[in-house]
RNA sequence: GGUCCCGUAGCUCAGCUGGAUAGAGCAACAGCCUUCUAAGCUGUGGGUCACGCGUUCGAAUCGCGUCGGGAUCACCA
C-alpha cells in the first residue's frame, strides 16, 4: 500500500475516534511534505475543521497525537497552521524498502484483464517520416509500454496510408522526371526518392495545372484494378516501406499488427445502411448520406458521397467495429494530431449513436504539433525537419561529446557505437516524451538538443554512475543486503520515499496516457540521487552493514531508473 | 462567425482532480575534480502565473468576461 493512501486511511481512523464521526475518505488529503518543512507527508486538516469545531493547529494537534500514540509506523508530528505534518518511522521506511527489493515485478501493476488496442504512426507513403511523426510514433511507443506497466494487454497496431491521390501524385511525378531512377541506382533511402517525386510534382502542378487531371485518371485506373498502375504503385510503396522500415528501426519501433488502407478504406459501408435504417442517419435528395450533430452543438457530417463512395470517416467507423468485433478490445487508443480533436469528436459520437456500447472506450491520444520558431513545419518552404536527418544528427553529437570527455576511450568501437546511438537517442525521445503530450512543442533546429540538465542522457549518466559503483563493488567482493539494525539516513529515506511512489505513477501515467510523468519521475529521482551521491561516499563506508545497504539502495534505484526508462523506450548503458 | 485548446522567469518546460513562501533546466554570474564518472554538485540574480471580476478559510489551479496566439467547422485525409 502506497503511503499516502496508509496515512489517510489512518487519519481517517483518528478522526473517528477522537471526534466520534465517520468521514469520507476523500476528505483526507495526503502528499508529500514540501522540503522546507520538516516531516514526510502532510495531511491538510482544512476539510476537517467543521467535524472537530476546533481550530486547524489544534485539530491537527488532536489527529498527530492519536497517529503518534496509535500508529508505531508514525514517530512524530508538526502542526503549521493548517497542516500536519507527519514524520514516519526509520523502520517504516527500512521496511518499505526491503519489500520493494524483494518484488521482482515492482512497477508492474496487477492485470486488469482489458485488452487496449493501440493505433499510432500511421504514415502516409508518399513522403518521409518528419518530427512530427517522431512524436507521433514516441508517444505511440511509450504509451503502449506504459499501458502494459498498468496491467492491460495491449495490441500496437498502425494504419498506413497507403492509397489516394496524393499517391498517385508521386507516380505520376516519378513516370514523367525520373527516368527510371531506383533506390539502387540513385542511392536514396526508398522513402526520400518518393518524397522527392511528391516535391516534384508540386512544380510540375505550378507549371501545368493540367497534370491534375492525368492524377485523376490514374486514381481511377488503381482503383479500376489496371496492372501497369498497380504494380508502379506496388513498387513506390515498397520503397517507401523499406525506408519506413529503417526509421523505425532506428527509433526503436514496432507493431504487432499493420493495416493498409487500401485494404480498408471501404469498410463502414454497411454501418451506412445500419444507421439508415436505424434512423440516425439521413439520406439527402442528391443521394448524399448525413448524420445530423447538430442537436450536440456539433455540425453535419458526411458519411457517403452522392456518389455512393466513402469518405475518412465512413472508413474510421467501419475499421473501428471490425477491431473491437475481430480482437474483443476493451477499449480502443488513437494516437493523433489535435488538429484532428474533432473528428474523434465525431468518430465517437456517431458510434455511440449506431447503439455501439464500447463507444465510449474509445480514447483519442491528441498530442499537440511540433513546432519550429517560426511557426509551422512547411515542406513547400523546406523547413521540415527529416526523422532520420536527426536521429543522425543526435548519434553525432553524442559522439562528438563522448569522445571530448574521454571516457569511452578502452571501449571497443562496436560497443562506442551503439553507446553514441543509445545517447542520442535517449536525448532526442527524453526531449520529446518530457512534454506534456497535449501541449504543443517548440524545437529550434538551431539549438542542438541539450544533454545537460533535464535530458535523457543526465538519466543515463546517473545510472553508469551507479553501474560504476557496482562493477566496483563486485570487484571488491562486497555484496548488497539490508541488514537488521541499520537505518537510512535522511537522504536515503527520501529516495526510498521517491522509490515507493513508482508504481503510483505508472498507474497515473496509463490514466492520463502520458509519459512525461514518467520522464519527470526519472529526473526527480536522478536528480536525487546525484544529490546523494555528491556527499555520501558508498564504497569508503567504513560500516559493513552501511555499506551494503547503501548497495542495496543503489542497487534499486538502477533497477527503477531502467525500468521507468523503459517505459519511454530509453535504454541506460552500463557507462558512458 | 460557431466550437475547442493554449497563455507560468530572457528561453524551454513542471506544477493544474483548489492547499504552506509558484519549481526545474538552459542562458548569465560565482564556487567545487590528488577522494565511488564534473554529461555532476553548490550558490546568486531572474515572476503582476496574460488581464479583470467571482466562488472559497484558501485560486497558477474552479467559474464568467476581456485581450493575445492556435486548431477546427470540406462530397480532403
Amino acid at each position: 500500500m502506497g503511503a499516502e493512501i496508509f496515512i489517510a486511511s489512518k487519519a481517517r481512523e483518528a478522526v473517528k475516534e477522537v471526534y466520534g464521526v465517520e468521514v469520507p475518505q476523500d476528505q483526507f488529503q495526503v502528499s508529500p511534505t514540501r522540503k522546507e518543512f520538516e516531516g514526510d507527508f502532510t495531511l491538510v486538516v482544512f476539510p476537517l475543521l467543521r467535524v472537530s469545531r476546533k481550530a486547524p493547529e489544534a485539530t491537527g494537534e488532536d489527529i498527530g497525537k492519536y497517529l503518534v500514540e496509535n500508529c508505531p509506523e508514525v514517530s512524530s508530528y508538526n502542526v503549521v497552521k493548517g497542516f500536519l505534518n507527519i514524520c514516519l518511522s526509520p523502520v517504516y521506511w527500512v521496511e518499505s524498502f526491503r519489500s520493494m527489493a524483494r518484488n521482482a515485478s515492482f512497477g508492474t501493476l496487477p492485470s486488469t484483464g482489458r485488452r487496449v488496442m493501440i493505433e499510432f504512426s500511421s504514415p502516409n507513403t508518399n513522403k518521409p517520416l518528419h518530427l512530427g511523426h517522431v512524436r507521433n510514433n514516441l508517444l505511440g511507443a511509450s504509451v503502449s509500454e506504459i499501458l502494459k506497466a498498468a496491467g492491460n494487454e495491449v495490441i500496437k497496431t498502425t494504419l498506413v496510408n497507403d492509397r489516394g491521390v496524393h499517391i498517385c501524385k508521386s507516380m505520376y511525378a516519378w513516370q514523367k522526371r525520373f527516368d527510371g531512377a531506383t533506390p539502387e541506382s540513385t542511392g536514396k533511402k526508398g522513402d526520400h526518392l518518393v518524397g522527392d517525386c511528391y516535391v516534384e510534382f508540386a512544380k510540375m502542378e505550378k507549371e501545368n495545372p493540367a497534370v491534375l487531371d492525368d492524377v485523376h485518371r490514374m486514381l481511377v485506373d488503381w482503383e479500376n484494378g489496371d496492372p501497369a498502375v498497380r504494380g508502379l504503385w506496388q513498387m513506390m510503396n515498397q520503397w517507401v516501406f523499406d525506408g519506413f522500415e529503417q526509421t523505425y528501426k532506428a527509433l526503436g519501433i514496432s507493431f504487432d499488427k499493420t493495416y493498409y488502407e487500401h485494404e480498408t478504406y471501404l469498410l463502414g459501408k454497411e454501418l451506412v445502411q445500419k444507421g439508415l435504417d436505424s434512423g440516425v442517419f439521413v439520406k439527402d435528395p442528391d443521394g448524399s448520406v448525413w448524420c445530423d450533430l447538430t442537436a450536440d452543438g456539433l455540425d453535419r457530417k458526411l458519411l457517403l458521397r452522392s456518389d455512393g463512395t466513402s469518405v475518412y470517416m465512413t472508413q474510421d467507423l467501419g475499421t473501428a467495429e471490425k477491431r473491437f468485433a475481430e480482437y474483443k478490445l476493451d477499449s480502443h487508443v488513437y494516437v493523433v494530431g489535435d488538429e484532428q480533436n474533432y473528428h474523434f469528436q465525431v468518430l465517437k459520437l456517431v458510434l455511440a449513436k449506431l447503439g455501439f456500447d464500447w463507444a465510449s472506450q474509445i480514447f483519442h491520444l491528441s498530442y499537440g504539433m511540433v513546432e519550429l520558431p517560426e511557426g509551422k513545419m512547411k515542406s513547400r518552404e523546406g523547413t521540415v525537419v527529416d526523422a532520420d536527418d536527426l536521429i543522425e544528427k543526435m548519434y553525432q553529437e553524442a559522439k562528438a561529446t563522448s569522445e571530448e570527455s574521454g571516457k569511452l576511450a578502452d571501449v571497443p568501437d562496436e560497443e562506442k557505437e551503439c553507446l553514441y546511438r543509445m545517447i542520442g537517442l535517449g536525448a532526442l525521445k527524453y526531449f520529446i516524451l518530457k512534454v506534456d503530450p497535449k501541449k504543443k512543442m517548440l524545437f529550434n533546429p538551431k539549438e542542438s538538443i541539450d544533454f545537460n540538465g533535464n535530458t535523457g542522457p543526465f538519466i543515463q549518466y546517473t545510472n553508469a554512475r551507479i553501474r560504476s559503483i557496482m562493477r566496483k563493488a563486485s570487484e571488491q567482493g562486497l555484496a548488497a543486503g539490508v541488514e537488521d539494525g541499520v537505518e537510512f539516513s535522511e537522504k536515503e529515506q527520501r529516495l526510498v520515499k521517491i522509490l515507493s511512489a513508482y508504481p503510483q505513477k505508472v498507474q497515473e501515467a496509463a490514466d492520463n496516457f502520458s509519459p512525461a510523468l514518467i520522464a519527470n519521475y526519472c529526473y526527480d529521482l536522478a536528480k536525487e540521487f546525484n544529490q546523494y551521491y555528491h556527499d555520501t561516499p558508498i564504497l569508503k563506508e567504513p560500516d559493513a552493514k552501511v555499506l551494503s545497504m547503501r548497495l542495496a539502495l543503489i542497487g534499486l534505484l538502477s533497477d527503477v531508473l531502467c525500468k521507468a526508462m523503459a517505459l519511454l523506450g530509453i535504454q541506460l548503458p552500463e557507462r558512458m
